[in-house]
DNA sequence: CAATTGGATGAAGAAAGCTTCAGTTTCGGA
DNA sequence: TCCGAAACTGAAGCTTTCTTCATCCAATTG
């Protein structure tokens, strides 16, 4: 069994009658429970049995480990592109101000809804995949940010795609620190008054420069 | 063998003759080319291998896997921790613009010096003893950047650790984001021009909001 | 109410990696 | 040169975990 995870798979089986939906689904909550409680030393067997499975039935919809946790990962890169996605396309034509905020706010939201399972991922997903599925979701933020910037009422961005990606990993890497560092709700709060802060300050310097 | 990594012990053995520090030396190299080929399927064999000993040997100077990581984890946020502090320092009373830069030079530098071997580290480092190793480093480079903004020729922070808190994450999560996408050099400097715009309207934010 | 198909089981097989340790080699001082 | 200590070797043991498959249960259909 090698230890590098196998290449992608689609699920082995397509559900077909209601019943195995829902094991799908509870062999995905299962599995970030069990992301959460134990980090990457989870197992096919424990993520079954969480789910009230066998391991058996597991590898009847994944053909392998690997194959899980993309499925995983994949959820959850969706639901938090879902979020910003919605949040920049409802601040069209606003202020640059109005913007920062909202983007903020649904990106730290979307991020800190799972956050632990999804640093849990990033560690497991060494593979080519998980690089992969990280980027397509970076790539479908930054042009939605980008998008969004573009249609501002009060400034205008030559190179928003070049906004939105410094704007992006600033995001990213705030929230990573507060969630690294294990400290209270407190320190979500401060950050996210810092992000704001250093959004604003940077849209006006790019504003400013022409950037 | 539990698949957690054990807790982290001192060397099991130290070096007393001439060549075994040059071992230890070589198996610490070793981990980390070994890092960089093969992401974090690394074995211990495989290490050993490469650093032209056998497991034995490796044996006798890490008790286990977790150890071995966690020394190499070590020694390179050490190096990026030696770096930045170097470079506050050596800013102490200049004007802001020229502390960001070279704060910003300092670690984009530093990071980038074995960036695909730190990504690879913090992915396996996920036991908490790498957490507190990251934490570490944290905290000394924020002690080092508010220090220096403390001493700055034309602006004062009330609160320099907040700010310094602040820039370095931001500085890390563009790092990383370049990183992982794995574009070429020119994504590198962009990401630095950009940073330094984001750092110097941060910090000029800060000052005429009192923070 | 059969028959057929989909779904679930879980013990056993197989593979991989970590770690040990009994034996060998090398070093450095007397 | 000789001896004790340090360093090194690497095949084998042990554990862990992934994955399979023969078998059983449930549901839908005609």
């Amino acid at each position: 069994m090698p230890r590098t995870l196998a290449t992608p798979l689609q699920p082995r089986k397509t559900p077909q009658q209601a019943r195995s939906g829902a094991t799908v689904d509870a062999i995905l909550e299962a599995a970030i429970q069990v992301l959460l409680a134990e980090g990457s030393t989870l197992t096919t067997t424990r993520v079954a049995a969480r789910a009230g499975v066998s391991v058996g039935t597991l590898y009847q919809y994944f053909p392998n480990k690997g194959s899980l946790l993309q499925t995983v990962l994949q959820h959850h890169m969706d639901g938090v592109a879902d979020a910003v996605q919605t949040a920049c396309e409802s601040m069209h034509g606003q202020p640059v101000r109005r913007m920062s905020e909202a983007l903020i706010a649904a990106f730290v939201q979307a991020k800190f809804r799972h956050l632990d399972a999804s640093v849990a991922l990033y560690r497991i997903s060494d593979d080519v995949q998980g690089k992969q599925i990280a980027l397509r979701m970076h790539t479908r933020v930054i042009a939605a940010i980008a998008a969004m910037l573009s249609t501002a009422s009060d400034a205008s961005f030559p190179t928003p795609e070049l906004v939105a990606e410094t704007l992006l990993h600033a995001m990213a890497g705030l929230s990573r620190g507060v969630l690294e560092s294990s400290q209270g709700l407190a320190a979500k709060t401060r950050m996210q008054t810092e992000l704001t802060r250093l959004a604003d300050a940077y849209l006006g310097s790019c504003t400013a420069a022409g950037i």
